[in-house]
DNA sequence: ACCAAAGGTTTTGAAATAGGACCGTTAAGG
DNA sequence: CCTTAACGGTCCTATTTCAAAACCTTTGGT
């Protein structure tokens, strides 16, 4: 009849599949990236990053719909909305930056990036991102580990358990 | 006769396109998380992500063709791959780590997260992602400006020309 | 009142994706 | 050894998504 029980670690137990439901997705980053950069408008979305109208269209309404971001008047008791940021999406801020910082390191490297996110304050730029313990070490990838939080199902602890097995040999 | 002059800001200018080009699309973050965690074989990789082989198989090729994974011979001798990150694929560790954390925060909330990241020496979960100044203040989106960088193009520097000043007003 | 641009929606064709069938290799068991 | 099952894919087809352009309605400016 189905085969609801082969369902992969999806839509249910996976922060990860969860949030790139949202925004995962080319067109989507680069909408949140412009929002970043002060565009509101859907015609400066639309030239600045080139995609069509419609795609657009769809895209925002999703972001809206997950609340990552909202419709306000562009000026008060105007009709057309201009499409800003939630603290929900506010909050993509830190993944934003590190694309950005990945892509001018791995992929422009010694020519140069072509932007620089820069303090306001100082216009000194900002720290590469980067995972830190508790303590406020400096953490790569191997000195961390995946275990089940509070809302882990069954399902997500299996296989939790399968990826700790098979990284112990 | 043609429309070049047109052209977005994308592949040539953009740290972001360029990078959501090689890995911005669900799968392959997916694929990254699990090499994260440990995972190498193909059909480890299928059956926990749960996405079609041949789509797997696309993904695998264009992250290695783009060097953030790379095959190696599962035991050696074998002519089987196992797939792995190499230290561009390494570095994008930050990024994972906040989308999970994201994901975390902002879907699951306060009926916990299934999946905890937690420092391997101590047990005691990551720090939030977060962009700090170069003098260590936590920056949040409202605190920064991008501003050309050395490898900006004209058009770049005009497109932020452009969003400097629709910020100012 | 007129015109041009903004902000979409609809339609249509092209491309990517999902699912399954298929198939040569490899590893394990008898 | 020899068989068999699982592995690591490729190929084909149906479905879904994307892209481009045309179209339409509303708004702001003159």
């Amino acid at each position: 009849m189905n085969q609801m029980n082969t369902t992969p670690l999806q839509e249910r137990d996976c922060s990860w599949a969860r949030a790139l439901h949202i925004f995962g997705d080319k067109w989507s980053i680069l909408i949140i990236r412009e929002a970043f950069a002060g565009v509101s408008k859907f015609s400066d979305f639309q030239r600045n990053i080139g995609l069509a109208k419609n795609i657009l269209a769809t895209r925002l309404d999703m972001l809206c719909e997950h609340e990552v971001m909202m419709r306000v008047p562009q000026r008060e008791g105007s009709s057309r909305s201009a499409y800003v940021l939630t603290p929900k999406g506010q909050a993509l801020f830190p993944i934003i930056v590190a694309i950005g910082q990945w892509g001018d390191k791995w992929i422009f490297g010694s020519k140069g990036e072509p932007v620089r996110i820069v303090d306001k304050e100082t216009g000194s730029p900002v720290q590469p991102i980067a995972v830190f313990s508790h303590s406020g070490r400096h953490l790569n990838s191997s000195d961390v580990t995946m275990t089940a939080g509070p809302g882990a199902s069954e399902r997500t602890t299996n296989h939790l358990a399968r990826l700790a097995k098979a990284s112990n040999r």
